[in-house]
DNA sequence: TACGCCATTATGGTATACCAATCAAGAGAG
DNA sequence: CTCTCTTGATTGGTATACCATAATGGCGTA
């Protein structure tokens, strides 16, 4: 590996001078992370040798990630040239309207198996999310919830699923981070979900969800409307209407 | 490359002799049908070298395409050990489970968007597939009929979700393809199902892909219970109740 | 000035050598 | 005969060299 003198990305690459295993998945992990607290911007190219500096590993654990990251979603290859996905509002409408099927479906199935063990598990975590959490942990703690939620629906796919479109939207969720208020609203609507799963009913809580999704897509839809796009193209990012 | 002297997997490697661009995909493609065929069988240890040589490519495009099936859910890692994933009752039955809710979203999508000549080309094809096919041509007519289906909801996830879901269930369709008098029932059903969407009957429409995955989940799950193993067994297939 | 052609370069695809760790088999002791 | 420790082989992880080609920029011409 050639001697690593830019600051770049940060502390990373001081390793030994030796070949440095397990280091394929931190690579994943942190080229993941870049693209989706937009570090990286959406549509911005990638090469595997720049990704090779930057991430102070060689072309093959690089190529490991980006193939992952390809699978999710979050990278895109069109010929031989690679780009971080760009931000398409069509997508991720396409996203919400797919969850809301989704997690109708997680609803139902709750209902059908979780135990009172379960509710109250999801509960803690819920109320212990509630005070003192900057935005990121909160929004962690958003997607925490949906996927734990869906693992009560004792369905693998369902939670890959959740797990899958929670990760195609969290860019969109991140451009609008800067929205406190809708914090306590969401504490409430998850527990209000979980009660209605306590309670055994499968439609109510799957109307529930569905609302509180929609009105995720509507805050979204209007962070990322026209009328607030200066804004974001000024800090790199840009939104495609239709693709 | 060292010489490829055994016919091995088949015609294969019958390559130049420096490097075969493009080569990636094909082993991707290859190695996929091994393991859906039941060429590779469930279980079936694989190892990275030894694919070198069925494969005729070096490790770097067998790494590509093992990680591809990976996320596909055709190979799975425990660990420094990999295997073609094992085929398991339980998961199948999720399976089928998660189909049922992803195709009645696509029911009710499709009928808010599907033209009349969405309709007619579906119907062409599957009317096409009717007569002489043999059994791996029919159930390729049927994967093809759920992804056409899929799109006819203009959601790009819910066709992955679609695809993925049959990618999971084909080698367990593989082992009973021996059911030939299914095939005009599976174009029956089909066939109503277009027309429910058609007449815009979104309920209905879910109900009969339901009861239309139900009916081949009980087929599949008769094939692989107890009583049946013992003639897959014979073929090297194993059944693994609870993993 | 604008458009298209060509040379250079950058990039991804491939093959391969090296390493550490794991697994397995065999030898030796009890 | 069994259990354990050692040792060697196998394997995945990593780094890197080579190659064909697509991307890019410059040049020449209309």
């Amino acid at each position: 590996m050639p001697p690593e003198n830019d600051p770049e990305t940060g502390p990373e690459t001081g390793t030994d001078s030796t070949a440095n295993p397990a280091q394929g998945a931190d690579v994943y992990t942190r080229l993941r992370a870049a693209i989706l607290t937009l570090d990286l911007l959406p549509g911005e190219r990638l090469s595997e040798r720049a990704l090779e500096g930057m991430l102070g590993a060689s072309r093959t654990p690089i190529r490991e990630a980006v193939l992952r990251l390809e699978t999710e979603g979050l990278i895109q290859r069109k010929g031989r040239v690679m780009r971080v996905t760009s931000l398409e509002l069509a997508e991720i409408l396409e996203a919400f309207e797919y969850r809301e099927h989704i997690e109708a479906a997680v609803a139902q199935l709750a209902c059908q198996h979780a135990t009172k063990a379960d509710i109250t598990r999801l509960q803690k975590i819920l109320d212990a999310g509630r005070q003192g959490a900057d935005a990121a942990a909160w929004f962690e703690i958003g997607s925490d919830f949906h996927i734990l939620l869906a693992e009560l629906s004792r369905n693998r796919f369902l939670v890959r699923a959740v797990t899958d479109i929670l990760t195609r939207i969290e860019r969109a969720r991140w451009i609008m981070c800067s929205l406190p208020s809708a914090r306590d609203e969401a504490h409430d609507e998850h527990s209000q979900i979980l009660r209605l799963i306590e309670l055994n009913r499968p439609e109510q809580a799957a109307e529930a969800l569905k609302e509180h999704g929609r009105g995720l897509r509507d805050i979204l839809a209007e962070s990322l409307s026209q009328r607030s796009r200066a804004g974001l193209r000024a800090r790199g990012v840009d939104i495609i209407d239709r693709a």
